[in-house]
DNA sequence: TTACTTTATCGCCTATCTACGATTAACGAT
DNA sequence: ATCGTTAATCGTAGATAGGCGATAAAGTAA
C-alpha cells in the first residue's frame, strides 16, 4: 500500500552481516592496488613475469623514494616480494596472492 | 661476470611504462572497495542483486554519517546507484562497472 | 680503505580518509 | 501545518596517504 517503487525494486529481507573475516583481506589487497603507480608497478611485474629493481623507478614519474613506498605498500600486502641481490633488489609477483586477489573479485 | 643472481631472476628489457589510461580507472574501482566497510555493502548489495537503503546502516557497526560517506564513495566509483524512493534512497549495484573491475583483475 | 651504486628510511608537508555527532533537507503521514 | 522518518551534508578531529629531498644502510668495485 503506498508503498510502490519500493515494493518493486527493494529487497528488504533482513541479513545478517556478521563480521567478513574475508572482507579486511579482500579490502586490504585491493588497497595495494588502489593507486595508479602501483597498477602500472603490478603489471610490469606480470608482464616480465619475473623482478626488476630501481628499473622501475625508471620507468615512473616518481620520485626514486616514492617508488620505494609503493613497493614497500605493495610488499606488505603480499602482492609482491622483494629478494636482495647484491646492491640490488628484485622484485617479483607473488602468484599465490595475486589468485587469492582474483578469486576475490571474481568472486563478487 | 659476478651478476650471478640477477642472471637468474630479473628480466633487464627496457619496458616503456608510458601513460597507461587505464590504470586511472583501475585504481579508482580498487580504491572503492579498499575498505572493509565498502567491501561488504557490495557484497550486500550483490547478494540481493536490487538495492537497499538505510538498512546498510543496521548491518554495520558505523554511523549512519559514516555509511552514508563509503556509500557516496561508491557512489562515485559508479560501482553502485542510489535511486530516490520517497524518503528513502535504494542502492543497486551498476553490472557495467562491476563487470570492469572483474575484468580488470582478471586481465592482470 | 675509499669511492660508487642501489635502495630503504627519515623528516616534512599537504591533502585526503575515516569516524562521529549534529544539523539540514526531503518526503510521507496525520 | 506539523510530526516522524530517512538520508545527505556540515563541522570537527585524528590518522593516514602521497609526494619530495636528504640521509642512511648495504653492497660492489677500485
Amino acid at each position: 500500500m503506498a508503498k510502490k517503487s519500493t515494493q518493486k525494486r527493494c529487497d528488504s529481507t533482513p541479513v545478517k552481516l556478521k563480521a567478513d573475516p574475508t572482507a579486511d583481506d579482500f579490502a586490504k589487497l585491493a588497497w595495494a592496488i588502489a593507486h595508479p603507480a602501483r597498477v602500472q608497478i603490478v603489471r610490469l611485474l606480470i608482464g616480465r613475469e619475473a623482478c626488476v629493481c630501481g628499473e622501475i623507478v625508471d620507468q615512473l614519474p616518481l620520485a626514486q623514494s616514492t617508488v620505494s613506498q609503493h613497493l614497500k605498500i605493495l610488499k606488505e600486502s603480499g602482492l609482491i616480494q622483494g629478494e636482495v641481490d647484491g646492491p640490488k633488489v628484485c622484485y617479483c609477483i607473488n602468484p599465490d596472492r595475486l589468485e587469492r586477489l582474483k578469486d576475490f573479485v571474481a568472486g563478487l
